[in-house]
DNA sequence: CTTTCTGTACCGACCAGACGGTTTGTTTGA
DNA sequence: TCAAACAAACCGTCTGGTCGGTACAGAAAG
């Protein structure tokens, strides 16, 4: 593949990515995805021969850099669940740190996606799967299944803007849950 | 309105929502509908003049059978939270009760549909605002939320099927829920 | 050196099907 | 008989995908 046209597989992806991010998914057209990357669409499917072509490697892209954020975290030092919670948190709780970045909002128009596609979600379902079986053998499985599905839901909540708390209490929780999460770590080490 | 219109508009939306939770939103077309509930689309549009009338009401008509279910899980005498945590899990707890019926799957497949369109997410947001503003003012705001979002978080999971931990296991994240769920009610009270 | 050829990258008009909604016609029950 | 309760053909729009063509960089041929 030349560099020329990964170029703009790159700007097709971004593209794509930006649409259901601030426009939602029913504005995700290849029309859309095309104006916006600046190509035509012919250019478009030129690169990615279908609409799920693109879209697939679309999330292939985020969920490798989810990844290597994961991987990244762990490397600093945190453990399993404790690098977990930071993942969803890191970029707010210190914005300086630009390099490690996860965008939550990104995860969670991806999120629209799969609800509209289960095909798209079950490009994670093995890695995913594959991924929450070392949380059920931790000290506490129980509790981390909690911490993780707390994530998750607070997630949901914000992508709704429903039933969101204050701030503070926002950083409270958040504070609550990595407070766990270290405990459940060390606990863990020591077995 | 008469009786047999009324029969026919419970049929459209028990259709509607039946190829929600079964085929997901992409299928919710007026043809699939009226085609399930036995009637044309000329008839389903003599009821519901638009899809989004239909939709509306059929979000509105889950949003009352999940107050009526609320209020009756408190009449039984469990608190605000631990009623909410019940919610999610009373059927499925209790099987023979029969009579109170929440559909999780049902709120899942309706929340892939807010995703869509947040429109219809907005028709809730009011209410569930208020809902979890009592939450906020328990003896544990951040454990309450926690809780709050353990449940959300895990409907997604289950919905999703991905990272789904073997029954036993969620049953004790749900029993530990519920276990603490209890204690901030009787906290509450006690202030 | 120039002409011809070839493969990559891209354009944009067009098409077919799906879908929401309209209109017109028909049945049915009080 | 009259209005409510449907049925069914039809329409316009949107959208994914096709297709014939263009621009251009180099390789091959003369």
């Amino acid at each position: 593949m030349t560099n020329r046209s990964n170029v703009t597989k790159q700007k097709l992806l971004d593209a794509a990515t930006e649409i259901i991010m601030n426009h939602g998914v029913h504005h995700l057209t290849l029309d859309e995805v095309a104006k916006t990357a600046g190509v035509s669409k012919g250019g478009l499917l030129y690169h990615y021969a279908s609409k799920e072509a693109l879209l697939t490697a679309m999330v292939e892209r985020l969920q490798q850099e989810q990844n290597e954020l994961y991987a990244s975290l762990q490397q600093e030092g945190y453990g399993p669940v404790e690098a977990f919670v930071r993942l969803f948190d890191e970029t707010k709780l210190h914005p300086e740190r630009a390099a490690i970045q996860i965008d939550v909002e990104k995860m969670i128009a991806f999120l629209t996606l799969f609800a509209v596609d289960q095909e798209y979600a079950n490009r994670w379902k093995e890695d995913l799967d594959a991924f929450f079986e070392q949380f059920q053998k931790t000290a506490d499985p129980v509790e981390t299944m909690i911490i993780r599905y707390a994530l998750e839901g607070m997630m949901m909540s914000e992508h709704f803007g429903v039933g969101v708390p204050p701030a503070e209490l926002k950083q409270a929780i958040i504070a609550r849950l990595i407070e766990r999460a270290h405990d459940i770590d060390n606990q863990s080490e020591k077995q």
